[in-house]
DNA sequence: AGAACCTTGACACAATCGTGGTAAGGTTGT
DNA sequence: ACAACCTTACCACGATTGTGTCAAGGTTCT
């Protein structure tokens, strides 16, 4: 048939059983059901798993990081707030005259620090 | 005098001297220091870190989604591979077929994954 | 109807996160 | 020089995450 159950789609994606109903649960892949309640798995779904599990262990991100990207995505206040604070560089140009206390050289390794962040 | 220590800028950020540099360890918030060592918040960091606050008991985010979120800006690859997921996002319209939908999504992934082929 | 599979829920357990404390030693300002 | 503050490096500890296993019961297929 065209999709499986959650044993067989375990077995093709490297996931466990557990683990899927897991990321099904932190709400990252909801599986479509039978009539009955069981998950199906089209290959969308496995295709999606395979990718995950990939992006996950390449990059070194959590199941709770993808989340959150998630969150990211669908609340726009979220979105809003966090861009808003990453884009508050701290920039103190009046001190520079006046800097008894922040060395020059600090000061660069800040703005690399953030030029490199964003690099987009 | 421009910058506060780290227990002046506890007391008026409403973070422990503790967290403020557990802020800077997972790469949050690095404050500038002194000759000898000593941080030394400026006005800039002290509104950064009272809007961090607000931002994370507002939205019920963590320290680790926002570090989680500052990779997202500063790594392209990462960024690209969590958007190309969340991207494929298997949608069945009710109008096709049971016996269709599923050619249907194989040929709407393939697509994709061509697409992203051709990214790299 | 019966075997084999699935469901949810619970208990378990190592690893990490968020947070506090303490110790040994360096810095600052009077 | 001395008190008061700061630094890093640890130990601790409850909460959460990622993962397994098991139990009680419903579904699927032959």
């Amino acid at each position: 048939m065209e999709a499986l159950t959650i044993n067989e789609a375990a077995e093709t994606t490297g996931w466990s059983p557990r683990m899927l109903r897991y990321i099904e649960r932190v709400g990252l892949l909801d599986a479509p059901r039978s009539e009955g309640g069981y998950r199906l798995y089209g290959a969308p779904e496995l295709q999606r798993l395979r990718t995950l599990r990939e992006l996950l262990t390449e990059h070194d991100v959590g199941l709770g990081d993808m989340g959150f990207a998630q969150r990211l995505r669908a609340e726009d206040e979220l979105r809003e707030a966090v861009e808003g604070w990453f884009a508050a560089e701290p920039e103190r140009p009046a001190d520079i005259a006046e800097s008894d206390w922040l060395s020059f050289e600090q000061r660069k390794h800040e703005r690399l620090l953030t030029a490199a962040a964003q690099l987009t």
